[in-house]
DNA sequence: TTTTACACTAACTAGATAGTCAGTTGATTC
DNA sequence: GAATCAACTGACTATCTAGTTAGTGTAAAA
C-alpha cells in the first residue's frame, strides 16, 4: 500500500493532484469561469479537500499562478550556453523563448487570465523575481560583450531586448484563435512556427548589427 | 420629449446604450466575469431589454465583440499616405498601431477574453476580413515599392510584416500589469511608451533595410 | 377612434455555484 | 492498544445568476 503512487492520505500527492487539474480548469476557463466542482470532479479527492488545503477558489488559483513562473525559470536555467558567442548565446535564449510559448499554451493562457484580473493575485504572491533576474544579466552580459567586440552597435536595454522576442513569442500563441480566423490562416501550423522562429532572431540580430542612423 | 435625447422608445438608441455599457463590463471582467445584472444597472433599461434585443448572454457578447474589428479598421482608414516613401509610410501605420493599442484597453481586453474564450464567437460572426485586407494590401505596396527602390533587402509577407509590429504593441498593453510586477517597472509610463513608440519602427527598419545574411 | 405591434418593466424562477460542516479514517505517538 | 491529530468524505446550504413572463405604455396605422 506504501509503495503506491496514488496512495491517498498523502497531503503534498493531494495537494500536487489539485494542483494539476486545477491549473487545467483555470487555463481553460479562466478565474471567473472555472468550476470548483469540475475540478473536484477532476481529482483523485473531494471538493473539501479543495478547501481544506488551499482556503477558497482564489487560494487555489493564486497557488496555480505560483507554480508557473518557477517552472519557466528551471527549464531556463538548464539552457547550456558555453563558449557561445554573444549573438549565438541570443539567438539560444530567443529559441528557448519562442519553443516555451509554443509548447505551454496552459502558461501563456495562466498569463492572460491574469492580466484579465489586472494582476491583482500576482501582485499579491511573492514572485520570485529571481527568475527575471536571471534572465536580464544574461542579456545585459550579452549585449555588453556584443559591443565590446563591435558585433553590436544598438544600446538598448536588456528589458526592451527581452520585451522584443518576448512579445512576438507571446502573441503568436496568446492570439493565435483571432488571428487565425481574422487574417484566414493557421499561425501554428508548423511552416509558420518554423518560418517564426526564423523571423524573430534575425529581426532582433539585424537591429543589433545596425547603427543608429 | 421627442428632442431629448436620452428619450426612451427608440430602439436603436436602447441598444446602442446597452452596447456601450456592456462593453466596459465585458472588457473589465471576462464573458463568464461579466454579470448581466451589473449591465442593466448600468443602462438607463433594464434587463428585460437585454434580452429583448440580444437573446441572451452571449448574443451580447457577439454583438459587442462585431463592434471592435470595424472600428478599428474605420480609424486606419482616415490615415493620410499621400506622397510619403515606402519607410515614412510604414512609420505612419506602426504608430498608429502603437497609439490605438495605447489608447485603447478595451479593444485589447476584449481580444485577449475572445481568445481565452478560443476565438469561438468571433468564428460565428461574419468578421469583416476587408478589416486586414486593406492593411495587407497596403503594407504589401509598400514591400514592393521598398524593394523597387532597392531600399528594403529583404523578403517578407505582409502578414508577417503585420504580426511583428502588432505583437509588440499588443502585448505593451495586454500584458502590462504581470509584465511590471514581475520586471519591477510600468510599463505604460509615458516615459517606456515614447521609447518603445521609436523602438518598434527602428527595429522594423533595421530588419528590412539589411541584407540576408 | 380603435387597433396593432413594437418597446418596455418589474417581479419571478430554476438551476448553478462557492463554500460549510458533522462526522470518519488511518497513521503516529505515548 | 489507546489517544491524538492531520487528512479526508459526502451531504448540505445560502446566494448568486441567467433567463422568463405576464402585463403595461406608446406611437403609428387603419
Amino acid at each position: 500500500m506504501s509503495g503506491d503512487i496514488t496512495t491517498s492520505r498523502d497531503a503534498d500527492q493531494t495537494r500536487q493532484n489539485i494542483l494539476e487539474v486545477a491549473l487545467k480548469e483555470f487555463s481553460e476557463y479562466g478565474l471567473t469561469g472555472a468550476r470548483v466542482d469540475r475540478i473536484a470532479k477532476g481529482t483523485r479527492t473531494t471538493k473539501g479537500m479543495i478547501y481544506y488545503h488551499f482556503g477558497d477558489k482564489d487560494g487555489l488559483y493564486k497557488a496555480v499562478l505560483e507554480e508557473i513562473y518557477p517552472k519557466l525559470r528551471k527549464s531556463e536555467e538548464k539552457l547550456d550556453k558555453s563558449n557561445l558567442s554573444p549573438i549565438e548565446e541570443l539567438e539560444k535564449i530567443i529559441d528557448f523563448t519562442f519553443e516555451y510559448h509554443k509548447n505551454n499554451e496552459n502558461f501563456v493562457r495562466m498569463v492572460m487570465i491574469e492580466n484579465i484580473n489586472n494582476g491583482e493575485t500576482l501582485r499579491k504572491t511573492d514572485v520570485d523575481t529571481g527568475v527575471s533576474q536571471n534572465i536580464l544579466m544574461e542579456l545585459s552580459s550579452i549585449l555588453i560583450r556584443g559591443q565590446k567586440e563591435k558585433v553590436f552597435n544598438r544600446n538598448i536595454s536588456p528589458i526592451d531586448l527581452h520585451l522584443l522576442y518576448t512579445s512576438f513569442c507571446f502573441y503568436r500563441v496568446s492570439n493565435h484563435h483571432t488571428v487565425s480566423t481574422v487574417l484566414g490562416m493557421n499561425m501554428l501550423s508548423s511552416s509558420n512556427s518554423i518560418r517564426h522562429k526564423r523571423l524573430v532572431k534575425d529581426v532582433i540580430i539585424a537591429y543589433l548589427l545596425s547603427s543608429e542612423p
